[in-house]
DNA sequence: ATTCAACGCTTTTTT
DNA sequence: AGCGTTGAAT
């Protein structure tokens, strides 16, 4: 039998063996949380004879969920695969299949995203004659998504808000939570609302779960938010085995309602909590723990600690400065040819930046040299238009209450029928009390409709039909997927279009098809509805692919929980990397957190760039560097000018170091610029490092000692 | 009533 | 660079 603790030092050997109870593992970068929380599932089901499927592990993605199950089978033999581990959203969801009708939904429920959800909220405007340009539906979206995170109904947020736009929110949020219903559709945040509500509200079903998980653990608590925080607490209870894994160093979602309290929150719910800290490293070496340790230590908010290590420093840090993006991406591009000349893979090189935008250019530069690369996260498959519109086809078939779908599916291909039509059609819906699918059935008893358009309702609501039929035979999804594809003139239209664009949705559709049929193959009970849920849950995080064979490129906050032997951060300037709208000390510490999150990521090697312009919306911004640069210890750091190309006439340097004095500009003076032609002062800003300019096309921001630029008049 | 083309505005991070 | 809205053409 394998020896579950040899191998660990003593604090992960605490934590893997004390007793049941409460446990806050404070688990820094690099420490071997993971392993932990597996060994300790390992020991809880060999030596102490828990049933794998009493315990209920979250994890942040499904893909971690699923490593960790093959991680435990390894462990445990094939036991393992009863063990509940998945995402909150998947358990979420898992339980409420079950058990909608107690929280007044049905079973084939609908999972909405963000632009399922925006379609609603639009409707909603619409309703209440609310302009959608005073109140922004994405601002709004984000307010409502955050008071569900907080567990507050529309009574809750009105009796902490008030004021015109808050009132306003409040209005928007009722009427959107009962259009949500009316469509059989959840959204992300209604996931674990009502599991929470579910949970607190109905002892009886409380009961069964909390019998059931006799143990529950979460990974990445720091990133949680305040339903998950009680969803964790009602499940927990009575036999309060709870263990949370976390860092308050790692936490980078609060923008999505994360709240590191919960940590606090924690010792303080369970007083009698058993608390681990790990701090010993085995990830990077010492110059890049040291880096990290030194940048993410001018936090304030934080739990004072010190990962150490007892690898050597390795090498130093890489800090390029290019001229532009392009520059920057060909840096990119000559170091990965650089490691693996040195004869490291390209599956052990991380590309990480701040915005998806920032994929493009080092993609393009990528491709063109040739270089093996994957990009996480960006465009989703799912969410492209053309996989949306048939997809729509499948949800309605899954859950006819669907009307936003139903919409959608309508309108493409186009077939005479917009939005006019379907406002009809609704009206007699809602006088009948059916849905919409069965009402286009009947289009000939709706009133003011074209023939042409009753005939293309009913022969959706037979292609409907057509579809229930083969999913309720029990068809495999691809088959169900083709039948849509084909019943709706979809394929036929886009094959009718002979574009290049129109060949490459017809691609996009086949992959689909490919995905569907995969899935057919690979689920343990397949169905549309199921397949449907898999999409909807399906996290970019999950497509990370670390044996491809190929560079990866992503977020930082994709690469949460990742690891590579070399990694690069690209566009470490100011207003991209902290980004602008992290303008509160909060949020730039948040931002800090990220730079550290993406620093800790590197095993070996650490290749940072920022780049002296870069072309944003159209225009060109010139940008100083990042200020967290001037917090990397000097020793650590070894500062180039990118090679790549001749170097700029003028050099600056980063950070506290010495700075280049600045032509003496004021507001209101003149100036000659290279590119630019002639331009007026209008601001002077950072003790006259930047300089805002008035062109005769637009306002740039330049840096006033580097912009090739000189004064021509006093203001 | 639908559809299409132009315009103006905004863009962080994501389950 | 993309999206949503607006206005014009069918």
């Amino acid at each position: 039998m394998l020896d579950l603790v040899s191998a660990l030092n003593p604090p992960q050997r605490e934590a893997v063996l004390v007793e049941g109870g409460p446990l806050l593992v404070l688990a820094g970068a690099g420490s071997g949380k993971t392993r932990v929380l597996t060994h300790r599932i390992a020991h809880l089901i060999r030596e102490r004879g828990v049933p794998p499927e009493a315990i209920l592990a979250i994890t942040f993605t499904n893909k971690a969920a699923g490593e960790m199950r093959e991680r435990l089978a390894g462990l445990v033999g094939p036991a393992a695969r009863a063990l509940w581990a998945s995402t909150f959203h998947s358990a979420c969801v898992r339980i409420l299949r079950r058990e909608a009708h107690e929280v007044g939904y049905e079973r084939d429920f609908t999972i909405f995203d963000q632009a399922d959800q925006l379609r609603v909220l639009r409707a909603c405007y619409e309703e209440l004659s609310v302009d959608p340009k005073r109140f922004a539906p994405r601002a709004v979206l984000g307010r409502i998504s955050d008071a569900k995170s907080r567990l507050l109904t529309p009574d809750g947020l009105a009796d902490e808000v008030s004021g015109f736009f808050d009132d306003k929110v409040v209005e928007l949020y009722r009427r959107y939570e009962d259009r949500l219903r009316l469509n059989g559709g959840m959204d992300f945040d209604d996931l674990l609302m009502l599991t929470v509500e579910l949970l607190e509200g109905r002892p009886a079903v409380r009961e069964r779960y909390q019998q059931r998980f006799e143990h529950v653990m979460v990974d990445e608590y720091q990133d949680t938010n305040h339903a998950q925080y009680r969803l964790v607490r009602v499940l927990g209870e009575p036999q309060r085995n709870v263990m949370v894994v976390g860092d308050d160093d790692q936490g980078i979602y609060s923008w999505r309602g994360a709240d590191i309290r919960n940590i606090l929150d924690f010792e303080r719910d369970y007083p009698e909590a058993h608390v681990v800290a790990l701090e010993q490293n085995y990830r990077s070496t010492g110059t890049i723990l040291s880096a990290a340790n030194a940048v993410v230590s001018r936090n304030r908010g934080r739990h004072p600690k010190r990962l150490w290590t007892d690898r050597d420093d390795g090498e130093p840090i890489l800090l390029a400065t290019c001229r532009d993006e392009h520059e920057e991406a060909r840096l990119v591009a000559a170091q990965i040819r650089r490691a693996v000349d040195e004869g490291r893979s390209h599956a052990e090189i991380g590309v990480f930046y701040r915005t998806n935008a920032q994929s493009r250019v080092i993609e393009d530069t990528l491709v063109r040299d040739g270089v093996p690369y994957q990009v996480v996260g960006g465009p989703r498959f799912y969410e492209r238009a053309e996989v949306k519109d048939v997809l729509a086809y499948l949800r309605v078939t899954a859950n006819p209450a669907d009307a936003v779908s139903f919409a959608r599916m309508v309108g493409t291909p186009k077939r005479g029928v917009g939005p006019g039509c379907v406002a009809r059609l609704s009206w007699y819906a809602e006088q009948l009390g059916i849905p919409l699918a069965d009402a286009a059935a009947q289009a000939d008893l709706v009133p003011d409709l074209r023939p042409a358009q009753r005939t293309a309702l009913r022969e959706l609501a037979e292609l409907l039909t057509e579809l229930r039929r083969l999913d309720e035979a029990g068809a495999a999804v691809d088959r169900i997927l083709e039948a849509a594809l084909d019943g709706s003139g979809l394929r036929a239209a886009l094959a009718g279009e002979r574009t290049i664009e129109a060949q490459g949705r017809l691609e996009t559709l086949d992959e689909l098809v490919v995905l569907a049929a995969e899935y057919q193959g690979r689920a343990e009970e397949p169905s549309l509805r199921s397949f449907l849920e898999e999409i909807s849950l399906y996290a970019d995080a999950d497509a990370v692919d670390q044996e491809s064979g190929r560079v990866t490129l992503m977020t930082i906050h994709n690469a949460k929980g990742l690891e590579f032997d070399v990694v690069m951060i690209v566009g470490l300037e100011e207003s991209l990397f902290p980004h602008a709208r992290s303008d509160t000390p909060d949020a730039l510490e948040e931002e800090r957190r990220l730079f550290y999150v993406g620093l800790t990521r590197a095993r070996a090697r650490l290749v940072l760039a920022h780049a002296q312009s870069r072309a944003m919306h159209g225009g060109r911004d010139y940008r100083l560097p990042s200020r967290f640069l001037a917090e990397l210890p000097a020793e650590a750091v070894e500062a180039t000018r990118s090679t790549l190309s001749t170097p700029a006439e003028t050099s600056w340097s980063w950070g506290s170091g010495a700075r280049r004095g600045a032509p003496d500009l004021q507001t209101g003076d003149s100036v000659m610029h290279a590119t630019f032609g002639e331009g007026v002062i209008t601001g002077v800003e950072q003790g006259g490092e930047l300089v805002r300019v008035r062109f005769s096309d637009a306002e740039r921001r330049l840096i006033a000692a580097s912009a090739p630029m000189r004064k021509v008049a006093e203001g």
